[in-house]
RNA sequence: GGUGGAGUGGCCGAGAGGCGAGGCAACGGACUGCAAAUCCGUGUACACGGGUUCAAAUCCCGUCUCCACCUCCA
């Protein structure tokens, strides 16, 4: 079975052809490190490590590049009002970006660049533009340096939009410009700009315009070609497109592929910063739980926007507990089993709606089919039966980044996981006392002790192997 | 104005001509001292109006509503 992924320059599904057999290259647009992230920015790292995941799982070796905008209008502005430093703005909200990530299980890409770190790049691309006849330097001496999109006749071939008909934005300050379409690669230092904003170039100094960075950074670390490039929707124009135009106007086939996640969704409209309807990241993972707020983001398909709530969230949550509950019984029986290598272990239908362009929405059926098949053969006490869904639910939850033994998880537990012996021991000796009132039948007290614990978050349940406590999120 | 997307049962959310994805919630039953968990069972949904077809949520025509991009946006 191959893999299918819907293209958005192609609009279609199509299949997908790595350049080089076995290896996947992908250059997704990173965050600008301005302010905290909320849901929508991590919904594109979250469907993005699951698509690397499923490769991986497939038997590629993907290179994954996300970069970081450090430098751009919204820094120096933000930055600005909190009297910092552009730069230690920048740092800042990039670890609170870093530490958001890693709350939801996202594994860190292979090369992370920022865009500060690459200006020998941008000036050698830029000049290959201006050679090229593609970009010119102002007239007006700003420094400032725009490509021409009249000299690249293919541009809009990735967003369908017509040049010509693009409604004209109003209050755009036409600068240098020579036609008000074109955009800017390069921005001229301006009276009142940080001196440290500003870096020497052939044209003057300045600063990076934000559509290079991404061209300049993907052609470091990728080539002048690659597999896939991703990013939100909302990045389709203008930014893919002048990253396109400007990479193949430069001589570079650039990405063959361009894959876009759908928005987050609040009352039905796309969550931002602009409309003021957002919700962060880090508050959601206390409320719910990182892998609950994962499944949430990860189970719809990657194209369909998704409609945040509290029952949307609480209903995630659920849905882990169902998956958890199952690990911990089955694991009792399970735990060390190792006769399926995960790979061996995924279900053909898992494989099969993961193939048709990350159809998680039915892989999330497939897996909650093998938690009922599981359930079943735990309950008739088919050993054999229970240990497959074991690892076939291990292997699928690996894929989707939910399995919680795995190390980015484990890790996360890591202060709790310590203790779990010590509150174990504890939570032994109430257990005891509360076997004994059970064995009196003295229901009041045994039902104290329940009570007490679960107070505290401590759940009791009940089994045919006696009492099993869990901590409750 | 240009371009694109969406309207599915109480809720979330897949699917895209023909056996009711899946989950959450609810109700009934089994198990349990009671719970919890688990299992079994219960639902005839596809915005509206036409049409095509043996068969339409899925295709065609029309209508309504919503959202997004065209400006920074994941």
């Amino acid at each position: 079975m191959s893999f299918r992924l819907y293209d958005s320059a192609r609009r279609a599904v199509v299949e997908f052809q790595p350049i080089r057999p076995g290896e996947v290259s992908i250059y997704c647009c990173g965050p600008t490190v301005q302010s905290a992230p909320h849901l929508g920015h991590i919904r594109k790292e979250v469907n993005f490590d699951v698509l690397r995941r499923w490769l991986t799982a497939s038997g590629y070796t993907v290179t994954m590049v996300t970069n970081i905008t450090d430098i751009d209008d919204k820094i120096l502005i933000k930055s600005a009002e909190a009297g910092r430093e552009w730069w230690a703005h920048a740092y800042l909200y990039e670890a609170v970006f870093h530490r958001a990530f890693a709350a939801l299980g996202v594994l860190p890409p292979t090369y992370e660049p920022r865009a500060t770190g690459h200006v020998p790049e941008m000036i050698e691309l830029i000049a290959t533009l201006i050679e090229r006849g593609h970009a010119y330097a102002a007239d007006d001496g700003s420094g400032d340096v725009y490509f021409s999109v009249v000299s690249w006749p293919a541009y809009g071939e990735l967003s369908g939009m017509k040049v010509d008909e693009m409604e004209a934005a109003e209050d755009s300050d036409p600068r240098g410009k020579r036609d008000p379409r074109d955009f800017a690669l390069w921005k001229g230092y301006k009276a009142g700009d940080p001196e440290t904003a500003a870096w020497q170039t052939p044209w003057g100094r300045g600063r990076p315009g934000w559509h290079l960075e991404c061209s300049a950074m993907a052609g470091k670390y990728l080539g002048d070609e690659f597999d896939i490039h991703g990013g939100g929707l909302d990045l389709r124009f203008p930014h893919h497109e002048n990253e396109l135009a400007q990479s193949r106007a430069a001589g570079r086939p650039f990405a063959r592929h361009w894959m876009h996640n759908a928005w987050v969704t609040m009352a039905g409209e796309k969550m931002s910063k602009s409309l003021g309807n957002t919700a962060d990241v880090l508050a959601a993972v206390d409320a719910y739980g990182g892998r609950a707020v994962r499944l949430y983001l990860a189970g719809p398909h990657y194209r369909s926007a998704i409609e945040l709530s509290d029952a949307s969230l609480a209903e995630a949550a659920a849905q882990l507990a169902r998956i958890d509950s199952f690990l911990a019984r089955a694991s009792a029986v399970a735990a060390g089993w190792t006769a399926w290598t995960p790979r061996e272990a995924i279900p053909a239908a898992f494989a099969a709606a993961m193939d048709d362009d990350l159809g998680t929405s039915a892989a999330l059926a497939v897996l909650f089919g093998t938690i009922k098949e599981g359930n079943v053969a735990l309950e008739a006490g088919d050993v054999e039966r229970a240990k497959q869904a074991y690892a076939a639910v291990k292997a699928m939850l690996g894929v989707l980044g939910l399995d919680p033994d795995a190390p980015e998880w484990a890790q996360q537990n890591a202060s709790g996981g310590d203790l779990t012996p010590v509150v174990d021991g504890l939570v032994a000796a109430l257990l005891e006392q509360r076997a004994q009132a059970r064995a009196r039948k003295d229901w009041p007290a045994a039902d104290a002790i329940r009570d007490q614990l679960s107070a505290i978050g401590l759940k009791v349940d009940d089994t045919p192997n006696g009492p099993r406590w869990s901590i409750e999120k």
